[in-house]
RNA sequence: GGUUCCUUGGCCGAGUGGCUAGGCACCGGUCUGCAAAACCGUCUACGGCGGUUCGAAUCCGCCAGGAACCUCCA
């Protein structure tokens, strides 16, 4: 599909991920190099994406692309829940999309489509990359019946009243069931609470395949045991099955989803396939607010959108979406991270400086001369920092090293070489760019930028003209003004720079 | 109650046995017509109590506090 496919992939270059399975760092070693297969849990589409939904688009943003990088022929597989979680809940924030969509008078698909071109366009927003195949459960129900059949024909489910269960403690006498979570069967049948439509059920822990659709119930499909549709945990595997293979390199989700999620997921292959499909299971942790799990239970989510505008109520000023996206670099994908205003501004004064040094680096001086050491080994620790568990803080601790070798150099305090300045130029292409998915905001784009900024240029030369002449009135009313439109200006040693804070 | 995990300087956040990231804020200095920015410097932390060790933020135990999952959730 694209050319870069033919770069060789650098042997010294070895990645390691954690491995929720296992729970520890593991090579990663592709089943079929040089390509790699890569399945991630998106996200039910009956709300608007708030910033808990970019924490693993971005991270798993973060591997698409480093894998890519590194060589390897990616296939990313990124669902869309459409269809299981629409509208069998009592949790009043998700009742009122259904609700509304029947209000309303709207086809579900119409309440899908509506949020799925939002979630889209949040994650252009975020510079996340769309996966190369992105299926809706919807669009899937055969697939799904056929494994719904599998499971049967293997002994592992059950039908009752029209619905389909799957025996979990039966699988557990043939394979461990809760080796992903930890958990043990004997714990669980002892501790899980009563639910409604229990009685349908064998055991507790069981749970569905196919569900009988009540007669309230708007989506629904035609299977050979009822009206119905497809249980919670099913899509995935169908899906990943049909897209990655029997058996596939990663599986990827927030680790909200490890039970029951995941778990089911590995029951429903290991009962269908008599092996699991996933080599590597892996799961970024949550964006918490006060300490607490962002989300949709609690009520305390912020929207993506309303950070782009400023617009919720917790929020002191809007922030940019590539604000969003380094504050949520700057901390590892298996750590939590908490909101705060503070936080967010501290991402957003970093992430201003070091676009301000990759811009600096135009305007150096190099000298014909060696490559420092210390330049020359920032790319191999950054290469390092995302080898391993995909470190980006680290990465970017080494770019804000970096950052503090081109101001120096501007400043005139050292000198730099012009395989220095290349370096430093490659450094930040690569990883801050590249790899992290950072972009310019102001000027990727916008056409008519250059316009702008030559206007800018203007006004700021007629200062320097008023400056020549001491004329400080006309000088500081520019200067003045300007900044109060959101320009940052900076006298320099020969002239001035500026800025544009948004 | 069960399972898993966390507690780092004013804030955020890396780091798994010695070399003690990084960002933001603060303070001092350089620069500047004044500023801003930048640069240099300062501040040097690992919840508490024990233990292992020549040496622990890092390993072990206990205690305290917090979180996630056990129900849809990224």
């Amino acid at each position: 599909m694209s050319s870069e496919t033919t770069k060789r992939i650098p042997m010294d270059n070895q990645l390691y991920i954690y491995n929720t399975l296992g729970r520890k760092k593991e090579l990663f070693e592709p089943l079929h190099a040089p390509n790699a297969g890569l399945y991630v849990c998106g996200p039910t589409v009956y709300g608007d994406p708030h910033l808990g939904h970019a924490r693993p688009a971005i991270t798993f943003d973060i591997l698409f692309r480093y894998l890519k990088h590194l060589g390897y022929k990616v296939r990313y597989v990124r669902n869309i829940t459409d269809v299981g979680h629409l509208e069998n809940d009592a949790d009043e924030g998700e009742d009122k999309v259904a609700k509304k969509a029947r209000l309303e008078q709207l086809e579900p698909m119409e309440v899908v489509q509506y949020y799925l071109n939002r979630y889209h366009r949040a994650m252009d927003a975020l510079n996340v990359l769309p996966p190369s195949i992105e299926p809706q459960a919807s669009g899937h129900i055969i697939e799904q019946i056929r494994l719904v059949k599998e499971i049967l024909d293997k002994g592992y489910a059950y039908e009752s009243n029209g619905s389909i269960y799957f025996d979990v403690p039966k699988y557990n006498r043939d394979y461990p069931y809760g080796i992903l979570s930890g958990r043990n069967i004997d714990e669980m049948l002892s501790t899980t609470r009563e639910l409604d439509g229990q009685e349908e059920k064998r055991n507790s822990v069981d749970f569905a395949l196919w569900k009988k659709a009540s007669p309230e119930h708007i989506m629904h499909w035609p299977s050979p045991w009822s009206e119905g549709f497809p249980g919670w945990h099913l899509e995935c595997t169908a899906m990943s099955k049909k897209y990655l293979g029997e058996v596939f390199d990663i599986h990827g989700g927030g680790m909200d989803l490890i039970f029951p999620h995941h778990e089911c997921e590995i029951a429903q292959a290991v009962a269908s396939e008599g092996k699991q499909a996933v080599r590597y299971w892996m799961h970024n942790n949550m964006v918490t607010i006060n300490g607490q799990k962002m989300g949709k239970s609690l009520g305390n989510f912020i929207n993506l959108e309303e950070f782009f505008n400023g617009t919720h109520p917790l929020l002191t000023q809007p922030y940019a979406p590539m604000t969003i996206r380094f504050f949520i670099l700057q901390a590892h994908y298996r750590s939590t991270v908490d909101f705060s205003n503070e936080a967010l501004q501290a991402s957003e004064k970093g992430l201003a400086r070091l676009m301000e040094a990759y811009d600096n680096i135009d305007r150096l001086q190099p000298q014909p001369g060696e490559l420092k050491k210390e330049i020359g080994e920032l790319m191999t620790k950054c290469y390092e920092a995302l080898n391993d568990d995909l470190n980006t803080p680290i990465a970017i601790s080494y770019l804000f090293e970096a950052t503090r070798i081109i101001n120096s150099a501007l400043a005139g305090q050292t000198n730099i070489s012009t395989q220095d300045a290349e370096a430093l130029k490659k450094l930040f292409d690569t990883f801050l760019f590249d790899l992290m998915g950072i972009k310019d905001e102001m000027k990727d784009g916008n056409a008519s930028y250059e316009s702008f900024a030559k206007a800018i240029d203007m006004l700021l030369d007629m200062r320097q003209q008023a400056k020549e002449n001491k004329d400080w009135a006309t000088s500081d009313k520019i200067r003045n003004e300007l900044t109060a439109l959101g320009f940052e200006i900076k006298d320099t040693k020969d002239g001035f720079e500026w800025k544009l804070n948004k």
